[in-house]
DNA sequence: ACCTGAACACCGTTCAAGT
DNA sequence: ACCTGAACACCGTTCAAGT
């Protein structure tokens, strides 16, 4: 079963291995079992390694933030502070765990994870933000980026999703009392979900973008 | 065990058990053998009414939704909006385990979710936005609320919390290198976590409401 | 220091059998 | 129609024992 050449185990290789599996299958796919066996190893090894189930996932997800590309370029912040948000984007769609991972373990924390909340607040801050308002300019995005990623197609490992089509049949009858919902899923059912999915996230950034200018904007003029 | 009198089982009484164990311990909490003791019945009893347990989750997951208040008053779009965004974060508060559910299996459908759906489009649309436009609104400020939900404290069933001075302490040596982000943490190991995750989404709320005010404003003056 | 094997206490789900 | 008991194929984790 082992895919890996047999050699001495370490904290990297596990979670590389367990990467593998999560970015393939999910994360339900990832168990000591399932892992000892692609590690040519007992189904136990890892504990020495990373400690716990919750630790692997925790520093996978750290991996991964740690392979954002984060200009430090002298554009303006807005532009700046959209390539962030799509970065963020990038990484969820790249791993479609990573959003059931926090939700299951909202304490995950590390290198990869910190360098990013620092840019995102550099960015912020180059924007004009101080203080709270700094935190919460970050926080939106961020809320912003990893909500819309909840919304995007399922993971693998599961079933394929309905086409829009599928959904429109099935719910038609539950929207009887709505017609301005099922003129919408009618609408929706026609166009290609991947383009619905980019269309519609930038749309709120740049709603957001705008949001953040207005909240400098009055701040410059004094406030309202 | 059983904690109902025994009576004949119905879908309805196998959700609302569902509920008190998801609401009280958390979804890890949901198991088929620990509804069956709550029922005072076998752990697969409730495969007959709900089929399984995604279903089950499903269920329960429609079931708070229709619980939400959605006024049809007068208002201005924006207050509408605001507070039809509320509705939903108070929901994710009181259901911590919403995110979770909605992490592991996107393709929840319901009543009760359409209900809210269609509500969320009607004051969209009231505000001006038609088209493509409306259900980006919408998903907009859907994607905005989850995401914010994503991040407050965790659910039940999992330890209390670090303090934050204790995560200040924790990752003081991973933010040596990050002088702003470990201001910022201290800023805000000083505050109430409830104050702070009040005044951080009601802050990203604001910047949301006045960046879909900026796209009405510029479609009403033609485009840009 | 690093890893295994066996064991423990759990899971979701199926299915024949009961009423 | 509705439910049980037993079984199957899994889990995460612990821990004594090996090297």
């Amino acid at each position: 079963m082992g895919l890996v050449a047999t050699e001495r185990l370490d904290r990297q290789r596990v979670i590389d291995a367990a990467l593998n599996l999560l970015d393939a299958e999910g994360l339900d796919a990832l168990s000591t079992r399932r892992l000892g066996a692609v590690l040519d190893a007992s189904a136990n090894a890892m504990y020495w390694h990373v400690g716990n189930m919750d630790n692997l996932v925790g520093f996978a997800a750290d991996t991964v933030f740690a392979e954002l590309e984060l200009t430090s370029g002298a554009e303006s912040w807005r532009d700046r502070l959209a390539a962030t948000a799509r970065e963020l984007r990038g990484l969820f769609t790249r791993h479609r765990w990573l959003t059931a991972a926090f939700s299951a373990n909202p304490r995950i924390h590390g290198p990869g994870i910190v360098r990013f909340q620092d840019h995102l607040l550099q960015v912020c801050h180059q924007a004009g933000f101080t203080g709270f308002d700094l935190d919460w300019a970050g926080a939106t995005v961020f809320s912003y980026v990893i909500g819309d990623a909840w919304g995007q197609t399922p993971p693998p490992g599961s079933e394929p999703a309905d086409t829009a089509a599928e959904l429109v049949e099935q719910v038609k009858t539950d929207l009887a009392d709505y017609p301005l919902l099922l003129d919408r899923y009618a609408a929706l059912a026609g166009a290609d979900p991947d383009d619905v999915n980019d269309a519609s996230f930038e749309f709120g950034l740049r709603t957001l973008l705008d949001g953040l200018q207005a909240h400098l904007d009055h701040h410059i003029t004094g406030p309202r």
